[in-house]
DNA sequence: GTCTATATGCCGATAGAC
DNA sequence: GTCTATCGGCATATAGAC
């Protein structure tokens, strides 16, 4: 069974490798245009040239094949940075836009990603804990990023340093989506840099609030007037 | 049959209007919690003391009752802001953290979405175009907000003003969706706050580039452009 | 390692009794 | 308006031949 081989172990042959990364590869494909409920063994098995028992004989059940493929999607995602090791200080908010970049050219893996991940907060789905970990993991990157960057420029309460990190990730995600859905509408790198840059500024600088803004304090009958400048 | 009452006719008994909306309700809770494709009819049906069948008499088929659910959550929506109407100026923005404030006490209502717009763009998904319309929408507002609030404060690109929309909105979704995660991690009315004010702070008053801040040993000019008031 | 065949179950939708 | 009964389809997973 492949159940037990936790780290991609050495003693199945090559062609056996080969296939079970080509499964991998079909399962990311499937999942995100299909979703983890909705994309079957089948469609995944149609895609490299097996039946769906044949799938099964290599991971064992469709749910450990979806953990096993976020496992797989992160460690290809990591090995494409080795040595290029992610930035830890400010050069990370640098790296994250160039992270957008490339996924303007990645539509795949972008869906899968944001299909996945919402999937994830329904009833007992299975990759919740992956999600759970990885955004936990993710904000606390930035955070780190962000402290490093305090220090050089100046001083800022740490507790506005998790609420701009969260917002980092979640307008990354956020855009995404709208790009997904609008591919032709949302330039998703340019949005994304635009969006990373105000809120780091607003660390470090925070600028108005919001309600001096406001054109008037009250709206009598709230009909068609115009604030004027 | 029921698909021919669009407008919510009423040709229709009480009683049968009162459990259509029942229905409604039900699928909202089970569309958030398990998804579209994953959530049944029978699951619906327990919710409201029905079986399948009699769901299905109401209206017809599953794919009608999800288009029919969307619609009745935003006229309910709207209904919540009848003269209270949507403020189309800078009160716009407040009006969305105030949404946000409400929101932290809605999560049913915030994973429906969450979960049904992501799964939205997966292959030939009936919600799509009601997303896609959606968002369309709301960055048509957004932006209508931005161009009386660049009028008052100053000029800015149009083309900045569609890209901040997006991202208004991006941190929106993106936030709801790592709250549904962390709920105790992250405070979503408060990082809203932020992100929204960060934004519209950077289309006021752009700030310094993201390169400045490298914290690479050669930079060309010594000059870090402090920011504004 | 991959297949065919099958077990078992759930789903959406229809038909017709009440 | 709601039910029971049922049809046809498709899902995951297993068993065993090759």
């Amino acid at each position: 069974m492949a159940s037990e081989s936790v780290g991609g172990a050495a003693r199945t042959r090559p062609s056996t490798r080969r296939k079970h990364t080509e499964i991998l590869d079909a399962a990311i494909s499937i999942f995100g245009t299909k979703g983890y409920a909705n994309g079957t063994l089948a469609d995944i098995a149609d895609q490299v040239g097996l039946t769906h028992a044949g799938v099964l004989h290599h991971f064992g059940s469709k749910q450990n094949l979806l953990l096993q493929t976020l496992a797989y999607r992160d460690e290809t995602d990591v090995k494409d940075l080795v040595e290029k090791h992610i930035p830890d200080g400010p050069e990370l908010f640098l790296h994250l836009v160039r992270t957008a970049f490339a996924n303007a050219h990645r539509a795949g893996i972008v869906q899968v990603y944001t299909v996945l991940s919402a999937e994830s907060v329904t009833e007992d789905h299975p990759a919740r804990p992956f999600f759970e970990e990885r955004y936990a993991t993710l904000r606390r990157e930035v955070s780190d990023a962000f402290r490093v960057l305090c220090e050089q420029e100046g001083v800022t309460e740490p507790d506005t340093i998790d609420v701009a990190s969260a917002s980092i990730l979640a307008v990354m995600d956020g855009l995404q989506l709208q790009w997904l859905l609008h591919p032709a509408k949302i330039e998703l790198a340019g949005a994304t840099e635009f969006a990373i840059r105000a809120i780091v500024n607003a660390v470090l600088s925070p600028g108005p609030e919001l309600s001096s803004y406001r054109s008037d304090e009250a709206r009598p009958t709230g009909d068609t007037d115009r604030p004027r400048t």
